[in-house]
DNA sequence: GTAGGGTTAG
């Protein structure tokens, strides 16, 4: 019956759709039904509209169900209960509030079998209120008795983190069953209430309920979302002990917990018993297993892992893509990612993320903003994660317009309270020099973690503005929030910058003693800064012998800066030589040295460290020539065709032509690129090329940047006359943050820290 | 015809 067209059926045949295989309809079959039924005018009976619905319904049709729906006389609460089902099915939880809102200004009278759909719903979008009100009207419907809705109740209380309430519905369920009963479980764990859901596993085992596979992965999962991962993984090995069988729900679960400790050798045996169980190609225990992998820094493990999966899922993918960011991969990871797209895959928002996230955080940040607009192309919402993987991004190049595109864009989402979000951007505009609009974000959030607080203390360390930085770290203590190694770094940071250094000391000496945060490399960095700026090189050099971990280049760095401001030979020598081992092919470090050499007209160990240079295959300081420079610059603005001021741009450039002949330069684009692009890789990051290197990807940035920062540069003359030359040819506002202070370049000029 | 567990992005 089922291949003959519906055109072909009896009218007597369509009248009792009980002998049609109704099942087998493709959704055209079914359109063809619905015409055929509107055509003929043929009588529906209940038990055919009902069909007709669920037909469409569950082939996702739901503009033609709808139309169908509104088409009924009198459509019964059956009728709306199919397709708020099929709603709640497919997940369109709004979709499901809509309809139900709908149902009821019609005046339908509620049944219990689309009330838990509702109350699912309500779960998924965590709308407490409104699930209270479904809740109201079960109760007058006379529904509330009803098991299962009962059951949806407690289940949508959980969700939405009101485990009081969820307790009392489950107190007035006569016969609760394992599942009902365990949602509270693992709600209490997700809680961190560990008494709470033991006391509950017990009250569940008295009454004689065993739990089963769907309560262990319940309360394994709900202690990892409270970040009790040693409890996890108790309740793994307890549900083995008791000869419940894991399942995929369950490894995925533990995976993670093992991911976020420090256990490998579990976390190799679980996958030990994910292939003997069966599940290495599950697509949930795939990506929990290249996470975890990921997370321990075991790279082969964690490839060989996707390809025996064999085939690309979207997960796994992601996680491959977030594992490779995680251990500097970035560039596995961006053709990982283009592997995605061209194979067509529905890449989702955790794709275009993760790859987001994978640049911002590996220093590619112009790739980040440029994703996120083919994100958007493609029609992939962004959410309260991605925007702070953004952000970053936003600050580092100064992309003030995106920042604040993306802080609209926040608003408009009413994701702007996040504690994510609200910190992102109030480092975002921080960095991009605006501490006003900083300290705004940061006033709104109605949370606050320890992130957002370094992000503020941070700004205004950044800004120079030691004061401020300081009263919000005594703000900070007194909303109770504890500091962390990062406050620390940002505090000394902002004394630094001031020479403050009887401040500098006392925190310094009160974050292990008063808050338990043990100095690490970068804390002593500041120390050292500090010290030798204000001239006291032996205390620096007291500190650095001091040390219980081998210093870095930044500790040696900053002491050798200051022997060279204070001429002292003695420091300087025993700085340099430890830099020229951690460090031998930075260029400026060999310069520091010649110049206190020089200063003290000591002209044979001038050479001797100009030869020492050579030696080492450095070639001559790139960023030493002024010409060159000058002529770099111009030869890339002449790249951009586009650039809104060309025409002062071109006629700067004539100019510039006449002297870079003179110079001998020859006039290509090419030049300055491959210049760059081909130099020893390690030159690349080091001294004087890293400066000249930042200088130009200023100029490389797209257009709509109008704002620019550099970070972290130990600034020299030769970078900040190409800078001041930027910003007055270009009319750019550029911000500078050396390590020291920030300069601020508009127009040619510098208008603070400008100490040239 | 109705409820119930998981992974990957900060």
């Amino acid at each position: 019956m089922a291949s003959k067209s519906v055109f072909q059926m009896s009218r007597a045949t369509l009248e009792t759709p009980s002998i049609i295989n109704l099942a087998s309809f493709s959704p055209a079959r079914t359109r063809q039904l619905h015409a055929h039924i509107v055509k003929t005018g043929l009588l529906i009976d209940h038990s055919l509209s009902s069909k007709l619905l669920s037909l469409y319904a569950n082939h996702r049709c739901f503009s033609e169900a709808s139309i169908f729906l509104n088409s009924l006389d009198e459509p019964s609460s059956s009728s709306f209960s199919i397709i708020i089902n099929a709603f709640s099915k497919f997940n369109l939880f709004g979709n499901v509030v809509d309809l139900f809102r709908k149902m009821l200004s019609e005046g339908v009278v509620l049944d219990s079998y689309l009330l838990p759909a509702v109350a699912k719903a309500c779960a998924g979008l965590s709308a407490f209120r409104l699930g209270r009100q479904v809740h109201g009207l079960a109760q007058v419907s006379g529904c509330s008795s009803d098991v299962v809705v009962q059951s949806s109740l407690v289940h949508m209380y959980v969700k939405c983190r009101r485990l009081g309430i969820a307790h009392k519905v489950l107190d007035g369920i006569p016969e609760p069953d394992v599942v009902t009963y365990s949602a509270i479980i693992a709600g209490y764990a997700r809680n961190g209430d560990v008494g709470m859901a033991k006391r509950l596993t017990n009250d569940m085992g008295k009454l004689g309920l065993e739990p089963n596979l769907v309560s262990w992965n319940g309360l394994i999962a709900g202690f990892n979302q409270s970040g009790r991962y040693l409890e996890a993984i108790y309740v793994f090995l307890d549900m083995h002990l008791r000869g419940c069988q894991p399942d995929g729900s369950s490894f995925s679960s533990v995976l993670a917990a093992i991911a976020d400790l420090d256990v490998l050798h579990a976390g190799v045996q679980v996958h030990g018993y994910v292939i003997k169980r069966g599940f290495a190609c599950d697509k949930w225990v795939v990506s929990s297993l290249i996470d975890m992998y990921g997370k321990y820094a075991c790279v082969s493990e964690m490839k060989q892992v996707f390809h025996e999966m064999g085939c690309m899922e979207i997960g796994a993918c992601n996680a491959l893509v977030s594992a490779l960011s995680r251990n500097g991969l970035v560039n596995d990871g961006l053709v990982m990612f283009s592997q995605m797209r061209e194979q067509g895959m529905d890449l989702n928002v955790v794709s275009w993320t993760s790859m987001i996230a994978c640049c911002s955080q590996n220093g590619k940040d112009v790739e980040a903003l440029e994703l996120f607009a083919e994100m958007q192309l493609a029609g992939v919402v962004p959410n309260a994660v991605t925007i702070p993987c953004l952000l970053p991004a936003c600050g580092n190049t100064a992309a003030l317009m995106h920042g604040k595109a993306a802080h609209c864009y926040s608003i408009r989402r009413q994701i702007v309270n996040d504690v994510f979000v609200g910190s992102a951007l109030t480092d975002m505009y921080a960095k991009c020099g605006k501490i006003s609009h900083s300290k705004l974000c940061f006033d709104a959030m109605p949370t606050r973690n320890p992130v957002s607080w370094n992000a503020i203390i941070g700004g205004y360390a950044m800004h120079g503005q030691d004061k401020e930085a300081l009263e919000m770290f005594d703000l900070m203590l007194k909303s109770g929030q504890k500091p962390n190694s990062v406050t620390f770094t940002c505090l000394l940071s902002a004394c630094n910058q001031k020479g403050l250094v009887d401040e500098g000391w006392r925190y310094f000496n009160s974050m292990y003693k008063e808050y338990g945060v043990e100095a690490r490399t970068e804390h002593y960095a500041c120390m050292v800064s500090l010290l030798s700026r204000v001239g006291k090189l032996e205390e620096a050099y007291s500190l650095i012998k001091e040390m219980p971990m081998e210093p870095d280049a930044c500790v040696w760095g900053a002491l050798l800066s200051s022997c060279r401001t204070y001429k002292n030979l003695q420091l300087g020598e025993i700085a340099s030589e430890r830099l020229f081992k951690l460090e031998p092919r930075n260029p400026g470090n060999y310069v520091l040295l010649s110049n206190i050499y020089a200063s003290k007209s000591m002209w044979v160990d001038v050479n001797r460290v100009r030869n020492l240079m050579k030696e080492t295959g450095l070639k001559k300081n790139p960023g030493c020539s002024w010409i060159e420079i000058k002529n770099k610059v111009h030869m890339l603005l002449a790249g951009d065709r586009t650039h809104p001021q060309m025409a002062q741009i071109n006629r700067k450039l004539e100019t510039l032509g006449k002297e870079m002949k003179k110079a001998g330069l020859d006039p290509k684009i090419d030049y300055v690129l491959q210049d760059v692009e081909e130099q020893d890789k390690e030159q690349m990051l080091c001294g004087h090329s890293e400066k000249l290197a930042v200088a130009f990807g200023l100029l490389n940035t797209p257009a709509g940047f109008p704002l620019h920062v550099i970070k972290n540069l130990r600034i020299c003359g030769d970078c900040h006359a190409v800078i001041k030359f930027i910003s007055g040819i270009e009319g750019r506002e550029i911000f500078v943050r050396d390590t020291n202070r920030f300069h601020h370049f508009k127009d040619g000029e510098c208008s603070c820290g400008d100490y040239w």
